[in-house]
DNA sequence: TGACATTATGACACCGGTGTCAGATTAGGA
DNA sequence: TCCTAATCTGACACCGGTGTCATAATGTCA
């Protein structure tokens, strides 16, 4: 056989007519049981497999999802966030189990991003993931969304359409960080993160953790407060200038797990103990939370619910269903690092 | 406008024939500059996108290539392997650069896996990624071979077929970390991993590691050695047997981070000293390594250039040139584990 | 036995591009 | 001025399926 066979080859091969392969194929109850039989079995025997272009190209759908990875465009590029990376990882399952492909794509949020798979047909739909920079997005949302574009995005929330977004509840995770540290006794608190409304899920963050402290008639001091991107190179500067500046604390909240590992290097480097001399709490739980020294406390995202909504709201949303906001409940994993 | 637009409304809004669009819109110069130049104008005022259905389905082919990952069935579900995830960040960067899409798929080894990305054209090609239980995946092989299937992959070698192979030179690497261990003094030392030609890398790994040794004039005490698969746990439990049959040693080959972190679990929890009592080397540099305590020393693969590779060589298949097997150079970490 | 519903099948248009071929127009050369 | 070559464009078949419609074969009931 040379080439790959068609449903032409079945139909011949089987003495119907190519109408009704494409019928057996698809088990469609017009066709007889005894035709459909055959027609399987001389698919089977010649290997057929349905071209999924001219099918896709048929019913104008294409049974395939586009993951769309933002990155800090000040990152490595060698390392990818392994909370990404970890999202990445049960998206991909999710899709699986729901019978669709995943395409993947980074991005960088910098330049002028791709969004034409949707429009090209090669995805049904699309899912953002990234810890958005929420004022560069809205302009481009929007523009998805006048397009008819269906997506869901990860963290940064659409305005109007909260329905779009599925997200961890950041706020209540901030406030558990906080409670744990304010049970502990450590109520002298450092935070890195950013804490504008540029990282929309850091503010949240933070947000819910001073809240937690108001409740207890404890004003956060703004200048215990350093900005930095997720990764553990700005954690670690971030905190180091915090120390050179003779700022003192006695626990620290940071608004990431890589930040939280750059903090504790900068703290070992001052000779600072962790959790003796500073309580340590982080937020994401990636893997390496648990394997460094003193593991880290942190405030784990579910990630495989995660990718699983994410999934689920943007298939409900292409089949035109109705879908609600999205927020996934945190939980709080306490290691040595702040016991 | 309703719904989205053809390259018929482009033809109909710069008066030309859709002919002259498609050849406008591929800059071919055939069409006058003038025409092209106004049938991208309309084509962007559109906002038309050419639907890669109708366009692959013509062209037979799809600018797609598949990722295949094929995990260790007894992994935890929601844990891959690191490793894996920094070859996927890889590979998709390198497939966005040669202008290619990427479709990821996670497999599960134990199931009959599904590899009609190609079959049913919706890639040009696949990509192979797993510590492949090379038994197993032969007779695979040799189908996807006989169907003229392009394909490459990681690690396993394929029977008579190197050029199929991207791999890291798991020898020499061996060889590196059994010389940087002799050169410390730990010449009674431990391996963690499987030796059996079950699993091909590692038991190069192992391979190179022993004549290193032989070449010194030393041999492996074979009792020794404990099997492990590539997970934390299994490295855990395997180095914690060893201790528990009073085996003694100054250093542990591991044969790979993962592994590592598990034995150094057990060391520790056995108040063996690492490194004092114990030298560590492990084989990867995923992320962790660097973070875990003390600090792994190990065997980097680089996992960009791996990737680089991979993509490279597969893209060469489908265009029908000629591939080398490709051997990449392993370079040695050294951190506080065994120093 | 004729009228009608049911079942199974084939013919055919269609999805939206790409590639080939033929034809129109203009330019160039004798 | 006429002929040929170069340039540009449109018509059309085609990729390989899917869905609609018409039709043949079979069964049912009056």
């Amino acid at each position: 056989m040379k080439g790959k066979a068609t449903s032409f080859d079945i139909a011949h091969y089987a003495g119907v007519s190519q109408s009704t392969v494409s019928r057996a194929l698809r088990n469609s109850p017009l066709v007889n049981e005894e035709t459909r039989r055959r027609v399987h079995e001389v698919a089977k025997q010649l290997n057929y497999k349905v071209d999924k272009n001219a099918s896709n190209l048929r019913t104008q759908q294409s049974s395939t999802l586009a993951l769309l990875l933002f990155e800090d465009p000040t990152s490595d590029e060698s390392q990818i966030n392994p909370f990404f990376l970890a999202m990445l990882g049960s998206i991909t399952r999710a899709c699986a189990k729901e019978g669709y492909d995943l395409l993947v794509s980074f991005q960088s949020s910098s330049s002028d991003w791709q969004a034409d798979y949707e429009d090209s047909h090669r995805a049904d739909g699309l899912i953002l993931l990234g810890y958005g920079d929420y004022l560069d997005y809205q302009p481009k949302f929007k523009t998805l969304i006048d397009q008819h574009t269906k997506f869901v995005c990860w963290g940064a929330s659409v305005d109007n359409r909260p329905d779009l977004t599925v997200s961890c509840d950041n706020y209540g995770g901030g406030k558990l960080a906080a409670e744990h540290l304010l049970a502990t006794g450590r109520t002298d608190c450092a935070f890195i993160g950013d804490a504008s409304d540029h990282s929309p899920e850091f503010f949240a963050r933070y947000q819910g953790f001073k809240d937690a402290f108001l409740a207890k008639g404890i004003k956060l001091n703004e200048r215990k407060m350093a900005n930095a991107i997720s990764t553990e190179e700005s954690g670690y500067h971030a905190t180091r200038s915090l120390i050179a500046n003779n700022i003192r604390f006695n626990s620290l909240f940071a608004a990431s797990d890589l930040i939280a590992i750059g903090a504790i290097r900068a703290l070992k480097e001052a000779k600072i103990k962790v959790p003796d001399d500073v309580h340590v709490v982080g937020f994401d739980n990636i893997a390496v939370a648990s394997f460094v020294n003193p593991p880290l406390t942190t405030v784990q995202q579910d990630t495989t619910l995660a990718g699983q909504m994410l999934v689920d709201n943007l298939l409900k949303l292409i089949r035109g269903e109705h879908v609600e906001n999205t927020l996934l409940p945190p939980r709080l994993i306490i290691r040595g690092s702040s016991v």
